[in-house]
DNA sequence: CTATTTGTTGATAATCATTTTCCTTAAAAA
DNA sequence: TTTTTAAGGAAAATGATTATCAACAAATAG
C-alpha cells in the first residue's frame, strides 16, 4: 500500500474516532494532504480541492486543517509573515530548511537533534517536550537563478 | 559602564551612521529596548514610552523597531498566533528555550550550532544565512509548582 | 540666531491572513 | 425515510501590522 494511502486511512481513522463526519470535501482535503510532497498553505489546498469541488470556500479549508491539527494528524507550520504551511505527513515536530526566495521547505536529517535536546535539558534545568527549527536559506534552484 | 548604557550609544551610534534623525521618542524607545532584560512586544514596549511621552502613538513603536531591525540592532520573534518579540540586547539569531507555563525565555549556548549548519548546507545545498530555533518545556520554577 | 529642508510623529485608514457568524445542506443514526 | 446535528459556503469580523498624510521638529546652511 502506498504511502498517501495510509496516511489517508490514518487521518479518516482518527477523524472517525472522534466523531467528525466523513464528507467528500474532508476527504479531497485529506487527499491534497497525502499526496502532497511539500508543505502546502491554505491557499494551495484551496486550490486543489477546487478542481473537484468548485465550490468549496476557504474557511472550510481552514476549519478542516484546524480539526486535524488539534487531532495531531497534521502539522502546521505559522510564519509571522507569510501564510501557514501544513504538513500531513509528517505530523510531528521536526526541524526544517525554508528557501527565503521561493519559499520551498525540506525536512533535513539533524542526526545530532536528540542529543541536543539532551543536553539542553541538562544545562538549563527544562524538561523539553516540543521544538520549532527552521533554517533560512537560499535553495540550490534559487542559487542558479532558475 | 553599564550594559543598557552600551548598548544605547552602540545603537544611537548605528541611527546616526545611518542618517536617522535622534528624537526624544526614539530615545526613550532605545532605552525600554536597552534596559529589557525580557523579550518585550510592540504593546509592552508602548505602555513604557508613554510613561515620557503620553501622546506616543502606536505606529511610532511600529516604525522605530522596524528601523531598528533593519539595522541589524534589534532581534525580531515573529510569532504567527502572537504578536512579535523583541531582543535589543542580541540583536543577532539565537536559540531559544521557552517555558510553556510563566512564557520564561532563555538563551542557552548549543555549541554544536555552527557544526549543524555546516553540515546541513552540506546536505541540503542550502546556503543557510538565518535560523530561528526555539525549544518549548517547562522550566525549572514551574516544574517545582512555584 | 533664523530660515529652510526634509525626515518623524501621531491619528487614522488600509491590509491581509485567519476566524467567526449564520443560514443552508447533507452525513449518519434511528 | 426521517430526524438530528455537524459541516459547508458566503460574507462579515478580527487583530496585528503597514501605509497614508498633514502637522511638526531635527539638522543644516546662511
Amino acid at each position: 500500500m502506498p504511502d498517501p494511502e495510509i496516511r489517508m486511512r490514518k487521518m479518516v481513522e482518527a477523524l472517525r474516532e472522534n466523531q467528525y463526519r466523513i464528507t467528500p470535501q474532508r476527504l479531497a482535503i485529506l487527499n491534497v494532504l497525502a499526496e502532497s510532497k511539500g508543505h502546502p498553505s491554505v491557499e494551495s489546498i484551496h486550490e486543489q480541492v477546487k478542481t473537484r469541488f468548485p465550490t468549496t470556500s476557504l474557511a472550510t479549508i481552514y476549519k478542516n486543517v484546524a480539526v486535524l491539527r488539534d487531532l495531531d494528524q497534521l502539522l502546521e507550520l505559522g510564519f509571522s509573515d507569510d501564510s501557514n504551511r501544513y504538513d500531513g505527513n509528517k505530523p510531528y515536530d521536526h526541524p526544517h530548511v525554508v528557501c527565503t526566495v521561493c519559499r520551498k521547505i525540506l525536512d533535513p536529517d539533524i542526526s545530532a537533534l536528540e542529543d541536543m535536546t539532551q543536553e539542553l535539558m541538562r544545562e538549563t534545568g527544562f524538561t523539553i517536550t516540543r521544538h520549532r527549527l527552521d533554517f533560512f536559506g537560499v535553495c540550490p534552484d534559487c542559487q542558479a537563478g532558475k
